[in-house]
DNA sequence: TATTCGTGAAGGAACGTTCCTGCACAAGGG
DNA sequence: CCCTTGTGCAGGAACGTTCCTTCACGAATA
């Protein structure tokens, strides 16, 4: 029963019908096309307004070729899906997504991570948007092959092959670049033994960001400190934080790589016994914008998840509608240095007063 | 372009050109209907195979006559559309109706709150979850034209009229008994000055909650304090909260009705130099998980996002798969009270050791 | 008067499926 | 030998639109 029981819905042919006219003339008077008289029009559209005519949708679509739907998948934690729903980071790419869509005249379709093999293809889309794919991912792979324009990272197009070239398209961060400009950041700062708190996960964001963590450690002859979470969930992570400041040596510095509330951590930390910045510098990554208004105001490493999902949906939307544009697009994390990761006496200095604004 | 340039994509009917047989036969084979030997059954699926045949989503729905498809769509704040991304209570309520709608084999469909006029018609739709409608909304009412089966608030329902009562479903919270249950428990708790932090929204819950709030006070001849929030953002509330300490006669309790970060708000009022809940009690309403791992935690009004999505597609689905099921379902807020509004002396005490379990 | 031209509108194919109907053929029973 | 029964498959309608083609007709032009 689309849209209503099939029996009661008013379609085309009954307008014209009762109208007195073709199914072109109704079709035409309503659509604005055609050559009509404007008597003609109204009266059709008299008519059909009467009957409480509602085009069907369905039918539109496969007379047009294209269903203006996209679709958005979220392939981190692909085996436990949605585990996420807390996370700042996807409610606000969705929901980017979806208005940076809407802008375009698409509608957003959020996609099962899991499931039934191939049971995403049932759904009409013009094109996806995988976020957070994991190796060699089926779900990009599956669509590429049904001919649907993906955009997702970029080594995941990669490692389909050439149909990836024709069709897929890609936005990326380098992580580990992000990760290690925070990491020389503490280190700046005087920090020496940097802890991680980190998601065993496989999506790439995960599996780069922690390489490139350790990476940064063999380099300077350092020992990794990674905790990794047990799961998701405000607890495991707070638990995790509290086993880092329990070891003997406890870490001089914080950086989580996955979300949890910075007011709460930083909550959780003074009541440890510890102060923030000066036994202990914290970075987050998050998009928590909280993190700005506590006191000490929070350091953070943000992957702009609304910046994402508007390059993402262009990307899309001129595949789509048939202009070349980019290849792809690599964005760049934003890394906010505030109060929680410089020591006291590390803080820049006021920058000098121009000469050109005297005052 | 559905799902490929048209020209490259590959039909049933070019499937069983190969194949030699008729697409009666490839339709039958591919579906696992009709009668057909096994030979044939893996003759054709091979052959589909080889070509990457894809069925084509749109024109199975045009058939079948269901997309399988809801909408939701979050009315409140419908001038400034998607300012709620960061809204716990939203992204938890979207997550979890695309979890239960695919558990149910649906997929979901983010709406957009403005937008050209019935432009979310056009969005070929089995049926749709209205949260938070506004009075009289035209939403609800348009898609009941349409005849498309809609979940929202009773209230909205009935204000559309007759059709609502075939197609409406409803699932609806007592927003004012679950505001007079948290008034009264601070009251209880020796509050004598409570006061109120809430949004300039149109929404039912905004107009419920807040009248309910004045009709307490009414009744105990006390003077309601409510600030209103001009806009969205943490911003915003933290002045309204900073506002309220610094009145020369200041609260001796705060139940916000807005979502906010709830260990940002501990922080943003011990900053202030008052302790909770010695000098002042603490109500959030809220989704926030971090809440309840604050110290002290805070009590929390929760509307049961997870709950609630899952009672709406229920009833959606129900209606759609032609069980008849209840009208609607009338949920109950979860008020959990915890030490931030109980004075040191009025926490309850410490239930006595049963007598079946000695220890 | 015959020929163009523009206007108003109808007919029907097409979009890609699913599914109902029906036909040919072989095997079995009377 | 004819009638039933069952199997294997084909033809074509239908889903509800959009849009291309055609056509009739009256007015203007040659």
């Amino acid at each position: 029963m689309s849209q209503s029981d099939r029996s009661v819905r008013v379609r085309l042919v009954d307008v014209a019908r009762v109208a007195g006219v073709s199914k072109t003339t109704v079709s035409d008077a309503l659509n604005g096309t055609g050559r009509l008289p404007a008597s003609t029009r109204e009266h059709v559209r008299q008519v059909a307004r009467t009957l409480g005519y509602r085009p069907n949708a369905t039918a539109r679509l496969l007379r047009s070729g294209h269903t203006r739907l996209l679709g958005l998948a979220a392939r981190e934690y692909v085996e436990t899906p949605w585990v996420y729903a807390d996370l700042a980071y996807f409610s606000q790419l969705a929901i980017a997504t979806t208005r940076v869509a809407l802008s375009h005249g698409y509608g957003v379709v959020l996609l099962p991570t899991s499931g039934p093999e191939d049971c995403w293809l049932d759904i009409p889309l013009d094109g996806v948007f995988v976020v957070d794919p994991v190796e060699a991912d089926p779900m990009v792979g599956d669509f590429l092959a049904a001919g649907v324009p993906v955009v997702s990272d970029r080594r995941a197009l990669a490692e389909i092959g050439s149909a990836a070239r024709e069709t897929g398209r890609w936005v990326d961060f380098d992580y580990g670049g992000a990760v290690r400009q925070v990491l020389d950041h503490l280190e700046d700062a005087g920090a020496e033994r940097i802890a991680v708190v980190a998601a065993e996960a496989t999506a790439c964001f995960h599996q780069q960001s922690v390489g490139a963590y350790q990476d940064w450690c063999a380099e300077r002859g350092r020992e990794p400190r990674i905790v990794y979470m047990p799961g998701p969930g405000v607890q495991h992570t707070l638990d995790a934080v509290k086993d880092l400041l329990a070891a003997p040596v406890p870490p001089d510095a914080i950086f989580t790589l996955v979300e949890v509330s910075p007011p709460l951590l930083l909550d959780t930390i003074r009541r440890f016994g510890r102060s923030v910045p000066g036994d202990l510098l914290l970075v987050c990554t998050t998009e928590d914008p909280a993190a700005s208004y506590t006191d000490p105001p929070i350091s953070t490493l943000s992957f702009l998840p609304v910046e994402t999902a508007q390059v993402a949906v262009e990307l899309l939307v001129d595949r789509l509608e048939g202009r070349e544009g980019d290849p792809g697009r690599l964005l760049s994390a934003d890394f906010q240095i505030r109060a929680s990761s410089a020591f006291p006496d590390q803080r820049p200095p006021r920058p000098a007063v121009s000469p050109l604004t005297p005052g």
